[in-house]
DNA sequence: GTCAACCATTTTGTATACAAGAGATCAGCC
DNA sequence: GGCTGATCTCTTGTATACAAAATGGTTGAC
C-alpha cells in the first residue's frame, strides 16, 4: 500500500483505530516507511505526533508501541471528558447565541434522523457534530480545543460504546434534555446532564470493560 | 551557547519561558541548530514537541512562531485549569489515603514556611508541589497527567500572578481551607474552593490583563 | 547444565544533502 | 505611478548515510 491523499499521520492513526495495528504492537520505523512508501524521517515525525496525543507510547531508544490502555485508564479518560463536556455545556447555556442554538438544534435533528433509520455509523457521525456544536457554543476556544483533542483520543472506545444495545436511543433522549437545558440557560442542569451523558457508570461500565476484553 | 545537559526541547522551552524568544517571534530552524550546536533534525523534533503542547505554533511550510496568547485566551486556559483542578480536588477528597494526606500536609507546611519568609520564588515552587500532591491524591493518573500538562503550559502566567500584592497570603489561606475540605472528605467543598482558587475572576482578572500588557 | 559475559545484529538517533513550495523582489504593463 | 506577474531566493520537508545504543544470541567457564 502506498500513501494516499491524507497525511501520513492520519494514515497511521487510522491504522491504529481500525485495529490494523494491535494495541501493544511494536511500530517499526523502517517497516512503516516501506509500507507507506516514504523515508524514515516523516514516519518519525508522524510517530512523535501520535505520541504527543497519547495514541502510541514512545520510549527513548526503545521504539514506539501502540498504547494499550487498561480498563481503568479508559475509565479515567471518560471521567475527565465528562467533566470537560459538562463545563462546555454549562458555558454554552450561559453564552450561546442564536447561531449556536441553530447549529445545536440542527445537529440534534440529524441525530434523530440517524436513530430513526437505526444507522449506528451515521448516528456516530452526527453525534460527533452535535457535541462539537456544544463545544463551539461555549465560546471558549481553548476549551473547545481541549474537548476536540480528548474526543479524538476517545474515538475508538466511543465507537464501541454505541454498539451496546439501546445505547443509541438512550443517547438520543439525553441529547434532547441537554438541548433543553442549554436553551433555557440552565448552566447547572446542562452540566449535570452532560456529565452523566458522557461518564461511564453503572451498567455502562461493565459494557465498556467487556468491549475492551474482545 | 552550546547544548547543556538538559534536552534540546527543555532548552528551547526555557528560552521561551524566560523571554529569550519573544511571543510572535519566528523560530528559524537553522539558527536554532547552530545556536545549540546540533543539526536541523533534532531541532525539528523539539519544535514539534513544543507545538504539540501549544507553546509554539507550527504552520505547514511556513515555520514556527512562539505562540502569543491574548488575554482572553489566557483567561480561558485558567478557566479550564480551574475546572480540572477542582475535579482533582473532589476526587482527592473521596479517594485520598494516609500517604496522600501526609504529602499534602507536608506541602502545605512548606508553603507556609515560604510565605513566612516572604520568598515569592520559593512559594511559587512549593505551591507547585502542593498542587501536584492534590493531583496525585485524585488517584486518576490520566487526570494527573492532564493537570500537569496544563499547569506546565500556564507556568509563565502563574508566576506573574504571584507577584501581585498580597496574592501569596491569600493563596496560602485558601490552601488551608482546601486541605481542610479534602481531609474532611467533602468533595463538593473541595471542588468549589479549588475552582475559586485557580480561576481568574474579579480583581484578579484586571491584575492578569495588566501583567500581560507589560 | 546453567549462568554470565561478550560480540553481533538490529534499531533508534543525528547529520547532511537534495527537492519543493512559499515569499520577496524586480520588471513590465496598464 | 501603481499593480500584476514571473523569477529568484530562502525556508521547510524528505531522503539517505552514518553513529550510537540496546537487545539477543552464542560461547565459554564454573
Amino acid at each position: 500500500m502506498t500513501a494516499t491523499s491524507k497525511t501520513l499521520r492520519d494514515e497511521i492513526e487510522n491504522g491504529i483505530v481500525t485495529g490494523d495495528f494491535q494495541p501493544g504492537e511494536r511500530l517499526d520505523e523502517v517497516q512503516l516507511a516501506t509500507r507507506y512508501g516514504v523515508s524514515r524521517t516523516p514516519v518519525r515525525e508522524a510517530l512523535m505526533q501520535l505520541g504527543a496525543i497519547g495514541l502510541i507510547e514512545i520510549r527513548p531508544r526503545r521504539g514506539a508501541v501502540v498504547a494499550e490502555h487498561g480498563p481503568e485508564r479508559v475509565f479515567e479518560m471518560f471521567e475527565v471528558m465528562a467533566e470537560l463536556e459538562a463545563m462546555a455545556g454549562a458555558l454554552a447555556a450561559r453564552r450561546h447565541n442564536e447561531a449556536d442554538m441553530a447549529s445545536i438544534l440542527a445537529a440534534l435533528e440529524q441525530c434523530q434522523n440517524a436513530a430513526a433509520s437505526d444507522d449506528t455509523d451515521q448516528y456516530y457521525y452526527e453525534n460527533e457534530i452535535f457535541h462539537r456544536a456544544i463545544y463551539s457554543a461555549s465560546h471558549s476556544s481553548f476549551l473547545e480545543e481541549q474537548c476536540l483533542a480528548l474526543h479524538r483520543r476517545l474515538r475508538p472506545y466511543r465507537r464501541l460504546q454505541l454498539r451496546v444495545r439501546n445505547r443509541m436511543k438512550m443517547s438520543l433522549s439525553e441529547h434532547g434534555d441537554i438541548v433543553e437545558a442549554i436553551a433555557a440557560g440552565d448552566a447547572e442542569q446542562a452540566r449535570f446532564l452532560l456529565r452523566n451523558h458522557i461518564a461511564v457508570q453503572g451498567d455502562r461500565f461493565g459494557d465498556l470493560i467487556s468491549s475492551l476484553k474482545t
